[in-house]
RNA sequence: GCGCUUGUGGCUCAAUUGGAUAGAGCAUCUGAUUACGGAUCAGAAGGUUGGGGGUUCGAGUCCCUCCAAGCGCGCCA
């Protein structure tokens, strides 16, 4: 087999994107222009003004202090002087020389009315498309056959879903994949259990999801039954010989355990389907040709019986080189097998430009060394990467693993019942208005996004805690008060049309501090967005979102809507569509859903 | 032992990748309800960023060193 050629980009540009310019980017630039010029001025040479946002002001150019280093002259001076050349009054209503030399600039209003406008009046609010689609596989979920899922997939599946959503929406071409544990030594007992228990009613029993029941069973008669433990050691021999029989009953668990799967995926509304199951499994009548591909690379060496490849720069306990172990003693292939056949056929076969691992931080060592691996043998071609996407543990209050009172892995179903559970008694407390209906698509989406937020708006590596009062409480850094201002959008809404009037989405005229601080805000998603599809850092993205709800809520307190007269009114319920469409949008980013009503 | 990750107010998290007086949320305290949902807003208080050293105009961020926690380090995935 052999990398490279054929492959064609899928991603197709839309041809409204053309023209379509991130606001924000838009203005940086066109105040670095300013700037730039100014500093040359002062200069006598071109200088990076450093321009960016700020905490004292809009923006910030920080770039006298270094200036000032070579010149030899006071920061302050020179910031003054940087000022003094400055032309910009069309676009900034305010710029100071303030600390010791930073220039702090105002965008004036009038600036921000237009982009807004702009912003408000494009189906993608702004965002471009990517000028470089490429194909991404997404490797994620990744759940075991006949075993419960646990709290270990919750992070996988929600992280993965966020990297699907947003890299779909930045027009890349997306291949989703779960990499489902279907393959190993466990299937012979799960087999034999399986013919114990009679199949219809195992697999009654895995569909309706319980699976810890039949994998404790099944382990347990291992343990204790030494003619079963004998049974099932043959029947891995039969299964993987393909005996055919073996195989159907071997389908009949997957087939099972998928109908469970996918049930999951619903009630979190995942975009998993059938279609994107490639389990290990799929990779068996490959591994025998990676195993000839590396032996015919030289890579492959004997080591105390087993097949083993020896990726530069990694290497144990006692300073010796570390193996990754293709094939054991026995002549068996694990999942370091399995994984190089699989990163060769995604790169290779699949055509991936970009492959990510949303895996747990713990395997980090092992995909450094499988990507190591396909480094030498040159499967990556100049522009491919693997990215493992790793993520810290979920832990309890005691600060350790999650874990049940009993000490087991905690369901990852009994987890998102309980946050639903939780959404429905507040949400028909606090409104009791809503139908059981309407209360239970709240619940859900207040319920199931609360765990998607709290997991998504902390850095990925980072451990964090699961704690249902906090990522439910309504107020503070929740996927509650989130909703709850879209919310309050709609319900204008629905009060201005009650009213006969209708949102025009025209002209946007800032005037109010409070409109000007959401205006800049809004500008900013398109950026913010842009960035985490590269870095999928989505706790920026979260904490992004939770600053322009905060600051949509200062305007509505500051800034009656539909109180105001003729333009400004019309000005504002056009910013609150403008921002009820961005709320949406970021959340649907990571897989959260919005509420008209809640 | 080696490697990876982490250490920020009482608690949970940020910090535009080297920029100002380290920002938010919860909890605490003080105000605001005859304006579109109070599931809210405005404000106060709370910090020697685990310790020490270094690099420079400037360090939570980079380097060195020590301390603490979690994870990984040959035939499981």
């Amino acid at each position: 087999m052999r990398c490279g050629g054929g492959f064609v980009l899928i991603g197709k540009a839309d041809p409204k994107s053309v023209g379509r310019l991130d606001p924000m980017a838009t203005l940086l630039e066109l105040l670095t222009e300013r700037l730039a010029a100014a500093f040359a001025t002062v200069a006598g040479e071109a200088v990076d003004p450093v321009l960016r946002e700020s905490q004292h002001a809009d923006f910030q150019a920080d770039g006298a202090l270094p200036l000032a280093h070579r010149l030899g002259r006071p920061p302050r001076e020179v910031a003054a002087s940087v000022v003094e050349a400055l032309e910009i009054d069309d676009l900034c209503s305010g710029v100071d020389v303030s600390g010791p030399g930073f220039i702090n600039l105002t965008v004036s209003d009038s600036a921000l009315d237009g982009l807004l406008t702009t912003m408000a009046g494009d189906d993608r609010l702004a965002i471009p498309v990517t000028e470089q689609p490429v194909r991404v596989i997404v490797d994620y979920s990744a759940p075991n056959v006949a075993k419960e899922m646990h709290v270990g997939h919750l992070r996988s599946t929600y992280i993965g879903d966020a990297a699907v959503r947003l890299l779909e929406f930045m027009g890349h071409d997306v291949v989703r994949e779960n990499h489902i544990g279907d393959w190993g030594r466990p299937f012979g007992m799960l087999i034999e259990h399986l013919l114990d228990v009679g199949e219809s009613e195992a697999a009654a029993e895995i569909s309706i999801g319980d699976l810890d029941g039949f994998y404790k069973a099944a382990n347990a008669k291992f343990d204790e039954d030494d003619s079963f433990a004998e049974r099932s050691r043959q029947r891995v021999v039969l299964l993987q010989g393909g005996d055919e029989q073996t195989l159907v009953l071997w389908r009949t668990l997957i087939d099972a355990s998928q109908r469970y799967f996918l049930s999951v995926y619903d009630r979190l509304n995942v975009r998993l389907t059938p279609d994107d199951f490639a389990g290990e499994s799929s990779y068996n009548d490959q591994l025998d040709s990676v195993v000839d591909e590396l032996e015919a690379a030289g890579l492959l060496r004997e080591s105390d019986g087993a097949m083993c490849v020896f990726p530069e720069g990694f290497t144990n306990r006692d300073g010796d080189p570390l193996p990754l172990i293709v094939r054991n003693r026995v002549g068996g292939y694990g999942y370091a097998a399995t994984d190089l056949a699989t990163i060769r056929d995604r790169f290779c076969k699949l055509g991936a430009d970009r492959i990510l691992y949303v895996v747990g931080l713990p395997q980090q060592q092992h995909f450094e060394m499988v990507f190591q691996v396909a480094k030498e043998i040159g499967w990556y071609t100049a522009d491919s990467e693997a990215t493992h996407v790793g993520f810290g543990s979920i832990l309890g209050d005691d600060g350790k693993m999650l874990r049940s009172r009993a000490g087991k892995s905690v369901k990852l179903i009994d987890l998102i019942d309980e946050a639903v559970d939780r959404a429905r008694r507040a949400a028909t407390e606090k409104n009791p208005d809503l139908d059981e209906a309407e209360a239970g698509l709240v619940a859900t989406a207040v319920g199931v996004g609360a765990t998607k937020f709290a997991d998504l708006s902390t850095e990925r590596t980072k451990d964090y805690v699961f704690d249902f009062d906090r990522m439910l409480a309504f107020d503070g850094h929740t996927a509650p008060y989130l909703q709850y201002a879209n919310a309050r959008i709609h319900s204008i809404f629905r009060k201005n049309e009650a009213g006969g009037s209708v949102v025009d989405d025209g002209a946007i005229v800032i005037s109010e501090p409070a409109e000007h601080k959401l205006a800049i805000r809004l500008t900013e998603f398109a950026t913010v967005v842009d960035e985490v599809s590269q870095s999928l850092d989505f706790h920026r993205l979260a904490h992004y979102l939770f600053d322009l709800a905060s600051a949509f809520t200062t305007f509505y307190e500051h800034c009656p809507v539909l109180k105001a007269d003729g333009d400004v009114r019309a000005s504002r319920l056009s910013i609150c569509r403008v921002t009820s469409r961005t709320l949406s949008q970021g959340l649907d980013l990571l897989g959260i859903d919005v509420l008209e009503r809640m």
